[in-house]
DNA sequence: TAGATTGTTAATCGATTAACAATC
DNA sequence: TAGATTGTTAATCGATTAACAATC
């Protein structure tokens, strides 16, 4: 097993999408696949297919291609979808819930074990099981339960303070869906995955006002 | 005003980061700020900040820097944030009113003017004064309303089927939540963007696992 | 005018693609 | 063994950064 530093974001980010189609080759029990035959089904080039993965060590096999289950599972392995994560979510509104009620989470390893927002009206509701808490009683929480991520569905100016009270009570990764870049402000060791929904849509509008032949997503 | 063709879609990507930090700007009431300026709040370089805006022309003065607002406000046309966005929202759940409720779109010209679900339970139910229709009311409103573009929040496997009735009745523009490329099975001129949540989680969980000395968002 | 900072060209860097020897 | 396909090196392409002349 080759140790997997320095590798390139752009990498990284393409695994999960390998990851889906893998999974879809398995529901539809296919056994092995080659890199050209997963590159006609991806859109992208068989070539860029195997560099990736090599980046990580030799999953094929020269005759034969890759075996689906096999890489499926070690691509899991790469990104971490081996291991339980114990997540909070910190701001209960709609958005928040969605993502609480997103059952594949809890497959691929992402275990809610806290709720948490200011409002009081939503203290002692429940979502999939798990009761929402005033974000007064989380420092407590933090102190008492091992938190390996924090997911920020909260508005813009009050996510920052959050964000620092998490770290300060140890939290090391956070899912920022606040317009803000968390990353820029807390300490370099703690992990921010940014999503930033209305930049995407700017995109969508973007390639919309300028709609061209041939369009690229951005 | 130079033609805005064949611009590369990671200079596209950073406009709405541009036009956030613009946006703070001119809260903060700053007038005019150089590249290196923004440069450092941003942090990227200053080269990729006026290599980027010269992609769309010269919004700059030697000497002087940039006006704020007027950037901004250039920003904002390119990105089509100057025109009203027609916008419709299929899927009620906890993500589509997470959608509906993000007051900021209305601001910059997202207008919902429909949400749909398959739920007959949510039939009459009204998200900021929109009401919820039934699905299977949406081909005769998409004939009697100009939709510029719709918001997938359904289940994967309901996606395709909604998204090719959607073109089928002239839908240009397609903001999908749901696990599957849309981009791969609908017509090239058909505009999607997607937005894959899990592969986002799959990004910060594997930067977690493999937490490194310095961290490169993925 | 002198100083500052852009617009833009040139240099560098990194990522993608092509090619092919290794090998199952 | 022959055919297929990987793993990996080399070539290409594109994006980022550096440099500086233009100019406000």
């Amino acid at each position: 097993m080759l140790d997997e530093k320095g590798i390139s974001k752009a990498v990284i980010a393409r695994l999960p999408r390998y990851y889906r189609y893998l999974g879809e080759l398995i529901d539809n029990k296919v056994e092995r696949i080659s890199s050209n035959e997963l590159s006609d089904l991806m859109k992208v080039t068989a070539s860029q297919i195997r560099q990736d993965l090599n980046n990580f060590g030799g999953f094929g096999q020269q005759g034969y291609g890759y075996n689906v289950r096999y890489l499926y599972s070690e691509i899991g392995r790469i990104l971490g979808l081996d291991q339980t994560h114990n997540m909070i979510i910190i701001g209960a509104g709609h958005l928040g819930q969605a993502l609480a009620n997103y059952v594949k989470f809890e497959k691929r390893g992402f275990r809610i074990i806290g709720i948490f927002d200011i409002d009081p009206n939503l203290k002692g509701h429940t979502v999939r099981e798990v009761k929402i808490q005033m974000l007064s009683e989380l420092p407590d929480f933090l102190k008492n339960h091992k938190v390996d991520m924090a997911t920020l569905t909260i508005p813009k100016n009050s996510a920052r303070e959050v964000a620092d009270m998490l770290v300060a009570n140890g939290v090391k990764a956070i899912w920022n869906f606040a317009h803000i870049d968390l990353n820029l402000v807390l300490p370099k060791d703690v992990i921010v995955e940014n999503v930033h929904l209305s930049e995407s849509l700017m995109c969508l509008s973007y390639n919309l006002t300028h709609a061209r032949r041939e369009h690229k997503d951005c």
